[in-house]
DNA sequence: CTCTTGTTGCAAACGATTTGCATTTGCATT
DNA sequence: AATGCAAATGCAAATCGTTTGCAACAAGAG
């Protein structure tokens, strides 16, 4: 709790530095993300967001998640068949194992795949500029 | 062109033998997908489909995109950006290299890969249902 | 405090895909 | 070859997530 807010204030002023104006939604947003340790989609972080300043619209979300993107403070998942899902872009890279069942997302990161990937590209005469590893899976029945 | 008329008219008879009638819109869709060896989109399919056949619609060509999804005789596609993009279900498993430029694909097959989503979705208690790994890149400046 | 410009909420538009419905068709049956 | 019925079709309208036009509003530089 102080550490996100700590977190959150960083993020604030971070962004203010490039241009971009605090306005109390985005304030409410910038909160939720620094918050939240899943990867909600626009609906909930606009139900989470009513909760803070009734006033919200959910244009304003997708608005302020748009422009979160650009400036490389958030990341975007589209995921198979779900709404885009959010998630800070704090932390080092990873990729993603999505629970089939209750769409829960486990994140975890491979050195050596990234490399392979990169050698792969390579060998085919591409640079990546960017990729999506996706495991959609099931939680194995206990034995 | 010989090669993927005999193709083709394996599809059929074996999708008769799982029960699903042999309309006209489905034969000139089976027919486009036998003979393409790129990933096409269901608009790209029914532009196709309507040099066949003039009277096919879009609904149709949708609908028959997830019957043969669900018969298992195509794989669809989720590209980042665009619509979906299918191709037959017939050759080995691959991923995907896209062409951010062009939206050119390439396909590529790693083992090592594999084994080692496998590794990583075990060793997090998973065992994986599918998977999606899509690079996207940028043709290597020429030296 | 004022002015300028960016931001908001709302409703309407959007693009891809799906669906309801009346009509047509495949095809198993006489 | 004619019949019957379930399945498939075309069309238009609906759906879902997301974007956009616009008039009202508010951030923050001066
Ligand atoms: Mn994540
Ligand atoms: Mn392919
Ligand atoms: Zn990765
Ligand atoms: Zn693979």
């Amino acid at each position: 709790m102080v550490d996100s807010a700590e977190k959150q204030r960083g993020y604030e002023a971070q962004l203010r530095d490039a241009g971009v104006r605090m306005t109390r939604p985005r304030r409410a947003i910038l909160k939720i993300l620094a918050e939240t340790a899943d990867h909600p989609d626009a609906m909930e972080i606009f139900r989470r967001a009513v909760a803070l300043d009734d006033s919200i619209s959910l244009s304003t979300v997708y608005r302020t998640m748009k422009l979160l993107e650009d400036k490389g403070a958030i990341q975007r998942h589209a995921f198979a068949g779900g709404p885009s899902r959010f998630e800070q872009a704090d932390g080092a890279h990873h990729d993603h194992l999505i629970d089939i069942d209750t769409g829960n997302v486990i994140e975890f990161q491979s050195d050596r795949i990234e490399e392979l990937q990169n050698e792969i590209a390579k060998s085919l005469g591409y640079d990546i500029v960017h990729h999506r590893l996706e495991l959609y899976g099931r939680k194995r029945r206990k034995r």
